[in-house]
This record gives structure tokens, C-alpha cells and sequence, in this order.
DNA sequence: GTCAATTCACATGAAAGAGACCACGGTCTAGTG
DNA sequence: CTAGACCGTGGTCTCTTTCATGTGAATTGACGA
């Protein structure tokens, strides 16, 4: 009864529809042609753009370029392990080395197959079934998405692998969170793939953001994924500097950036451990801003209002796609949170959603699960979970909101309308 | 006062079930020549 | 005769429950000084 239910999160209309409705749609569309544009191209900004030239990171470049350089003798080149926070260019040099490497291979027409692989793609390779059907899809074979055992797609892919002699690079991004979700027997498979294929060979790359990730490894997938370790240490606020200016250069018109503004933005992102992605999506978001408010210089004031909308726009994409359950609990310790200072308990939350459960006739469940819902918002950053113990009272997890105060209320309205309260 | 045992309130793990989705092969049905 | 509809079986995926085990320090209570 009423399991399972999901209910869209109400997401307030774009602030755009007020001045369609005061000025009407062709003079909007007049006076935006009218402007003058800030941007010259905005593809510059955005995450998947890949610049020429790279900047501070020609020394891992260099590493990755070395170890996987055997490739175009036809060796297989060593396994090779890529750490480093978000942001700090891991995936772009990657695969501009990758990039690269297939240029050359498709010159001296070698028979060289590299397949790049981002884990984190929801239905795509989030899970070992679709990871090892979409290997097999990149080989031409066609995979149904569901239905087959995954023993059977393991056959097809290994032995299309092995129909011919061929050297298969594969590049695993964000390989951590896979592994954090469905175990590592995925790798293991993978790195004994060598032992059973006859003409081909398989050499793995795996990308991940979490730099202890190896340590819950098994040994041996540990020893044989690792042979190689990359390290890619965070970017200074100068490197930071640096590359923004390289790609405001492309991204905006000459003169468009107030003095200032990109060290204020480098300070920005610095501080969150050099994530330069983070960066350049604040520079974006804030000449996005400065257009629509038709202004000509974009200045420090929009690099703050940028940050806010971010995060804004973050907390609510978040919890637009999360079920019921989740926004319930999330409800609870709101509603906790708001009535009383300090920080909160598992137990306090678990206590509101059931009377939440209760008035809203949702099916409550049981506290082993909220309790993993809690992890998650802790994963999601909207709030900060600690375990503590205290004594005699127990061992439980001292929660405080992360979500900014100011949208506190708003979250709190769209919350209740997602769970039909009034 | 000191020290080990106890105890609380959950955390954390593992396994398994429910229900949705899907592929495949076989059977049935209706339409066609 | 054949194309398509309609099953039943067996598979994955996600969310969840059930059962079991783990855990860190405040508290307790025995002990000796």
C-alpha cells in the first residue's frame, strides 16, 4: 500500500518568466539580440571542453605517456592506477593522452582498441552487467540491457575480445564509486582476462577521486590494478589562475572581465581543495549571470551571486532525484534542525519520520534502512554525518545541516509539497 | 581512587525478498493468398 | 502459411527487510589502599 510511490519535487519556475510576462516575448528576443555578448564561446567553460595545451600537469602526462607508450609496440603496457581529487584534470589528461595514442594507432593502422569508460553513468556502466555489456557493445555486439545472465555477456565479450589479435587499452573513470557499489570481483575478472585470452591482451586504467580507494581492495586485484600509481595533486590558486585565464581568453570577449575576478574566482576554488572544475563553472555561471543582467564587465558581484546559484542550483537537482523516502527523512531533520540548536541523532530523526510516516500515510520503514538514507545525504553533502559514541548513551551519528541557512525555508516548502503536506 | 565489565543506541554487513523491467522461445490467433 | 499477440521462464536492478554482529566510551560496581 502506497510503496513505491514517487513524487516529482516541485521545482519553482524560472525567474525568466517574469520579464516574458511585463515586456512580452519578441521585445525579450529583441533586446537579447541587441546586447552586446559577453561570451565569444562559452564551450570553453564547460567541464568537457578540452583545451590544446594543459597546463601544470605535464609531469603526469608524461608518466601516463610512458607507461602506456608499450601499447603501439603491441606489449601490453602495465596496469595503470590515476588518483587525484575532482577537478584536478585527471580524466582530461587522460584522455588527451589516450586521444593521442589512438591518433598514432589509426596512422600505422595498429590493431589497437581502446575503450574509455566513464562507471559513473547512470544505466550505462553503474553496475557489472552493464559495465561488461557495454564493453561487449563497443565491439559491435549487440547487448539487450537486461535479461541474459551476466556470465553469458562475460562469454560474448571475451570471446569477441579474442576473435583477432589485438591490444585493448580500457580506461575506467570514476572507477571508485563503482567498486564502492557492487564489489570488486568486476576488476578481478577483468585483470585475469589476459590469463584466459589466447591472441589478444587487455590492459586497464583505472580513474578514481578517491585516493584511499585501494585500501578495501582485495590483494590480489590490489597488486595487479596498481602496477603503475599516478598522483595528481590538487592545483594551487595560481595554477588555478592560470588556467582560467587561458580559457577566459577563448571564452570571453576582450575586456569582458573586470580586474580581479579570476583571482577571486582561483581564491573561490581553492579553497575547496583546487578543484579546477569547480572554477570554471563558477566563472560560467557568473557571465551567464552578468549577461542576463545585461551588463558589459562581468565583476566580483556576480562571482558571489555564481557561488550561490550553484549551490542553489546543486541542493535542488539533488533532491529532485531522490524518492519519497529520501525527502521525508531529509524533511525530519530539517524540521529538527530548525526547531532546536546543536547537532542531531539518528534517533531523533528516525522518531519525527515515523509520526511523518504516520500523517502523511507513507509506509515507514525500518530504521536499518533510514539509517543508510542518512549516509547518503552525508555522500550528497546536504548534511555532515559523524559517528560518535556517547558512553552509556550509545554510538550514533551527530548530524548537523550543511545546506545553506538562506534556503533553508525553500527547501522546506518544497519538501512539504513533495510529501503532499500541508 | 582505580580498573575492568557492562551497557546503550545505534552502525555496519550480509543475505534475501518484492516488484519492476526485459529477452527469449513457444504457442495461439487472425489475416492473407 | 505467416506475422503478430500473448504467455511462461529466467534473468537483472533497485529498494527494502531481516537477522546478525560490531563498537566506543560513560557508567557501574568490585576492589584495594
Amino acid at each position: 500500500m502506497g510503496r513505491g510511490e514517487k513524487a516529482k519535487i516541485y521545482i519553482p519556475p524560472f525567474r525568466l518568466e517574469k520579464i516574458m510576462v511585463e515586456k512580452g516575448l519578441a521585445d525579450y528576443f529583441e533586446q537579447f539580440l541587441a546586447k552586446k555578448p559577453l561570451f565569444k564561446d562559452k564551450k570553453a567553460l564547460q567541464p568537457n571542453y578540452s583545451p590544446d595545451t594543459i597546463r601544470h600537469r605535464d609531469a603526469q602526462m608524461k608518466q601516463i605517456a610512458d607507461i602506456l607508450a608499450p601499447i603501439l609496440r603491441e606489449d601490453k603496457p602495465s596496469n595503470i592506477f590515476i588518483y587525484g581529487k575532482t577537478g584536478t584534470g585527471k580524466t582530461l589528461c587522460t584522455k588527451h593522452v589516450v586521444e593521442n595514442i589512438k591518433h598514432v594507432a589509426s596512422q600505422r593502422d595498429l590493431p589497437i582498441k581502446i575503450i574509455y569508460l566513464n562507471c559513473k553513468l547512470k544505466k550505462i556502466a553503474d553496475t557489472e552487467y552493464r559495465l561488461i555489456a557495454q564493453l561487449a557493445r563497443e565491439f559491435g555486439k549487440a547487448i539487450p540491457p537486461t535479461g541474459l545472465p551476466t556470465d553469458e555477456v562475460y562469454n560474448i565479450f571475451f570471446r569477441t575480445v579474442d576473435e583477432k589479435k589485438q591490444t585493448i587499452l580500457l580506461v575506467l573513470d570514476e572507477i571508485d564509486q563503482l567498486i564502492n557499489k557492487i564489489g570488486d570481483e568486476i576488476l578481478y575478472n577483468l585483470t585475469r582476462m589476459n590469463e584466459t585470452l589466447k591472441k589478444s591482451q587487455v590492459c586497464i586504467a583505472g580513474v578514481s577521486n578517491n585516493l584511499m580507494f585501494t585500501e578495501h581492495l582485495d590483494p590480489r586485484v590490489k597488486s595487479s590494478l596498481s602496477e603503475e600509481e599516478i598522483l595528481f595533486p590538487p592545483y594551487n590558486a595560481l595554477q588555478i589562475q592560470n588556467i582560467l585565464r587561458q580559457r577566459a581568453k577563448v571564452a570571453f570577449q576582450p575586456g569582458a572581465i573586470e580586474e580581479g575576478v579570476i583571482e577571486k574566482c582561483a581564491a573561490y576554488a581553492a579553497k575547496e581543495h583546487g578543484d579546477a572544475r569547480r572554477a570554471l563553472q563558477l566563472l560560467r555561471v557568473a557571465g551567464e549571470l552578468a549577461e542576463r543582467e545585461n551588463l558589459t564587465k562581468l565583476t566580483m558581484k556576480q562571482i558571489d551571486s555564481a557561488d550561490r546559484k550553484i549551490e542553489h542550483d546543486r541542493v535542488f537537482d539533488v533532491l529532485s532525484a531522490q524518492p519519497t523516502q529520501f525527502q521525508a527523512t531529509l524533511y525530519s531533520a530539517l524540521v529538527i534542525s530548525q526547531k532546536r540548536k546543536g547537532p542531531i541523532f539518528t534517533g531523533e530523526i528516525y522518531d519525527l519520520y515515523r509520526s511523518l510516516c504516520q500523517k502523511t500515510n507513507l509506509a515507514p520503514l525500518t530504521q536499518r534502512r533510514v539509517s543508510d538514507i542518512i549516509a547518503e545525504m552525508d555522500m550528497l553533502g546536504l548534511i555532515n554525518a559523524k559517528v560518535i559514541s556517547k558512553g552509556r548513551y550509545g554510538r550514533t551519528r551527530e548530524i548537523t545541516i550543511s545546506i545553506p541557512p538562506s534556503m533553508n525555508h525553500q527547501i522546506r516548502k518544497t519538501l512539504e509539497e513533495g510529501l503532499a503536506l500541508s
